[in-house]
DNA sequence: CCATGAAATGAAAGCGCTTGCAGTCAGGGT
DNA sequence: ACCCTGACTGCAAGCGCTTTCATTTCATGG
């Protein structure tokens, strides 16, 4: 089938009898032109099954109605929740999603980061404060309004819809303190360019420090997020500093896979062991026993994300700063510090 | 800071002491221009920070280098794997993802698929065969070559690349006849706009009429994709139509929620009750038993449909319907059906 | 040292749409 | 009947880059 070229305004305006001008006005400024005239023009675009050139059109308007995001992996389920969110939030109000993934890899963020901007992204969402510092110059540079997502900005320099992983995760630690446990492992994500997982890490040791403790090295142990990663994280742990009554996870994946292999082997949790996590993935309400971790509102932060650089967009000013609430989930995971001695009895 | 409006390639050729011609080449047609000159030509690219405009090289070149993907809603962990193996594929490439989701809902498909072709996708990625017919109607006007994802197309008119979801789903409900079940129940998706959910129901009916049995309507439930439902069908079909020996769900997230179900009613899985999924998401092969289920490979279906595209966008053509391998895995929670009675005992 | 064809460069015409500015036209005031 | 106002409409100049075609440059061979 061999297909006529796709029609232009040029046209649409011919067949209803207006000029260019007119027929681009009918279009994106309705009430700018005669009722009677805008039907015609309607009509020949309905005729003519015109769709607009949206590459002309932003050329033209300098605004391609298109916000770029720069995720870790998409495939994370809480950013896979926010990625859902914001190009939800985005639609609603006619924009459109760019979006690229990569796999904690800085170098790779940032030839991300400039191919969208190049695109001509109205706007960026970005996802925590590690990145390589021409990241943000190109950001800066170009002039594109960015929100920086899950971490907040103590310095302020930043537009961030976030929250504070340290703080949450001294509720979590504490908690566990308050239960009576003091030999408390962790297994942390891969902390190397990625903020939140040393803030996590840090916020455990901080907790601990508060009350005269220690977080000895051997009691961390660094996973990629996964419940693979977790349960053999775990098994680590225990052959090489065992004694701990209580475990930490970076996420919930990870305390998932620490839970699952202590099930396994015949640890009770928990009785023997308390297992705490962080994001509050579904699963981890669903399971036995519940797993007691962090609530983070993943998609509340990909919309609000999306609802602040819209407002940006409109020339409105957002406080630089938005702070989500990420409070303690006490589940069936987390119990008091067994009397004896810690595990293996 | 007062920026300064950011350089074009006018610039660059002038600060080169070149044409703009001359520059242009210099950038993407670099053996067209003499080394001397294209050295000068970077220099300047570098001294100004020099940062292509997408949209008016998209307009003179009618080529945007981005995909636009139309996924179901991207937090299920299926399509965000698929989404990030996509992402990946075509960055390598260096293509760009214009992502839209939609909480399957055929409108929003048709409206997203509408804004992604008229900011000029390059190509397109569907998920399924249940669309709007205007939306197929947009891409074959449009003249984008386009990858239907998941589902094959039995009349071949579409490229695509998935699997048998009828088939597939037909190996589960043998290998549950082969164990000697006779009373299965089946937790379906949603099969309303959802072929994939549709086919691997009636794959389930199809393998029991070929064994001269029926899928009694009661026995039947239709939940939203998510642990919390398949627990919630589950407890449904046990006062429904108690006496199956076996449950099939329409995905993991569901069938892992039968399973977790009834264990917590203390229903032994697989001795009392057998359980199996469909995806194989990761936790299917941690939990204890491991769940039995069918591989959907969905990051190497994003992979391939991204790697189909860009070939086809080069000229060169590909076999039109690509079916992807979808093995059963076989794990704990499937075992013989029990002797005696079925639950209840 | 000059002619000669290939290689490199430049001029200019778009790509399809928006928009500032000027022109048109109908209707109301005097 | 005439001028003025305000609402529409049309003209044409971009938006920033690519690409065709003509022109210039350059290295060779005679």
């Amino acid at each position: 089938m061999p297909r006529t070229p796709s029609p232009r305004l040029v046209d649409v305006a011919r067949a209803a009898g207006v000029s260019l001008a007119t027929a681009s006005r009918a279009l994106s400024e309705p009430d700018m032109v005669r009722e009677n005239t805008r039907g015609r023009v309607q009509e020949a675009v309905a005729m003519l099954g015109y769709v607009p050139h949206g590459t002309a059109r932003a050329l033209a308007t300098r605004r391609t109605r298109t916000i770029g995001a720069v995720f870790p992996p998409v495939d994370n389920p809480i950013f896979a929740g926010a990625t859902h969110a914001l190009a939800q939030e985005l639609a609603a109000a006619g924009y459109t999603l760019l979006l690229a993934s990569h796999d904690y890899d800085l170098d790779a963020e940032l030839a991300a980061t400039r191919a969208l901007v190049e695109r001509g992204a109205d706007g960026m969402v970005l996802v925590g404060l590690d990145h390589r510092p021409e990241t943000l110059a190109v950001l800066e540079r170009s002039g594109v309004p960015y929100e920086i997502t899950w971490s907040l900005d103590g310095a302020g320099n930043h537009h961030c819809v976030g929250l504070s992983h340290r703080g949450a995760s001294i509720k979590v630690a504490q908690h566990l303190l308050d239960l009576g446990h003091r030999e408390i492992a962790v297994i942390a994500g891969i902390t190397n360019n990625n903020d939140r997982a040393r803030e996590r890490l840090s916020g455990v040791r901080d907790a601990l420090a508060s009350r005269g403790l220690k977080l000895p090295a051997k009691r961390v142990i660094e996973a990629p997020f996964s419940v693979a990663r977790g349960r053999e994280a775990f098994v680590k742990l225990l052959e090489r500093a065992p004694g701990f009554t209580a475990v930490i996870g970076g996420n919930d994946p990870l305390a998932i896979g620490a839970l699952l292999e202590a099930r396994a082997r015949g640890i009770d949790v928990p009785g023997e062991m308390s297992v705490a996590g962080f994001d509050d993935i579904e699963l981890a309400g669903e399971l036995p026993p519940g797993l007691t971790t962090i609530r983070v509102p993943s998609a509340e932060i990909g919309r609000e994300a999306g609802r602040r650089l819209l407002a940006r967009l409109e020339g409105k000013t957002v406080p630089r700063v938005r702070e989500m609430p990420a409070p303690l989930i006490a589940r069936g995971t987390t119990g008091p510090a067994p009397k004896g001695k810690a595990w293996p009895r």
